[in-house]
DNA sequence: ATAAATGCAAATAGTTTGCATGCCC
DNA sequence: GGGCATGCAAACTATTTGCATTTAT
């Protein structure tokens, strides 16, 4: 895969190392398509490198975040939840059933820039979290 | 303080009791006029109310969230503060000093007008937390 | 009086740290 | 070979639970 490839050459480029544990833990977060708790990583890390421990999948994190390959952000009750730093979204969270939903950057543009302006504030723009209910649960 | 006298009887319409440490505990959120950590509660607390205990502050402060006199929103880091339920602002926090700042839910309220209408979620705009560098920390 | 809330002690969950060993470059 | 990364064990923090006792109503 592309992605793997330059993030490989990125990371020996600075001295780091590629290990079976890092690319597994990649390629799960990038399976996953979302995000995932270091919990969730560490159950699917050992199938993947069976005898990976949870200090490594926590080490992992960390440094994958430290060089711009994933990020963190929080759920509804605090957790960190970690996804691939790729892609420019933010979330709606129904706040009931859990149900996530994605939503493009350019809705909340207009606001950023506006608050930007207000407050001086560099506002981190790359993720939000947003909850609710979502329709099913109003209904519900 | 006519807060503190509509708390009372709320409470205790509905058979719950008002007891020192809830009280305390209430004030002091009230007093802060901002979010605390539970450990930060407790630190406060036990000035007001010695002998009190972690757990305690800890079930005082879910209870009052279940009858909605405070509320629970995450800090950068993925810990949970508590603040009164009552205001309605959200929070732009540096994800470098920590210093945070209000901001009026009118500037927030167009984007959930639009939000809501476009994927039928019934939005939670009670509060959110938007993370970013202030312009001291950009500076720096 | 009685049911709810507290304090105490201990358990649990999630995460972090120190250090010796292993392995990528 | 050299140094970064891992595994192991243990420590640590924040939070939760069980149970006997206290206390607001």
């Amino acid at each position: 895969m592309t992605n793997s490839i330059h993030f490989s050459d990125r990371l020996r480029k600075q001295g780091y190392r590629l290990t079976p544990q890092r690319l597994a833990i990649l390629q799960i977060l990038i399976d996953s398509g979302g995000h995932l708790s270091p919990q969730q990583v560490f159950e699917q890390a050992r199938e993947l490198t069976p005898g990976i421990t949870e200090p490594t999948v926590y080490r992992t994190l960390s440094f994958l975040s430290e060089v711009d390959v994933l990020m963190s952000t929080h759920e509804v009750n605090g957790t960190t939840v970690y996804e691939v730093a790729s892609n420019l979204h933010h979330h709606l969270v129904c706040r009931s059933c859990g149900e996530s939903l994605e939503i493009d950057h350019d809705a909340l543009d207009g606001l950023y820039r506006t608050l930007m302006k207000q407050t001086g504030y560099d506002l981190d723009d790359r993720h939000i979290t947003l909850f609710g209910l979502c329709p099913d649960c109003q209904a519900g």
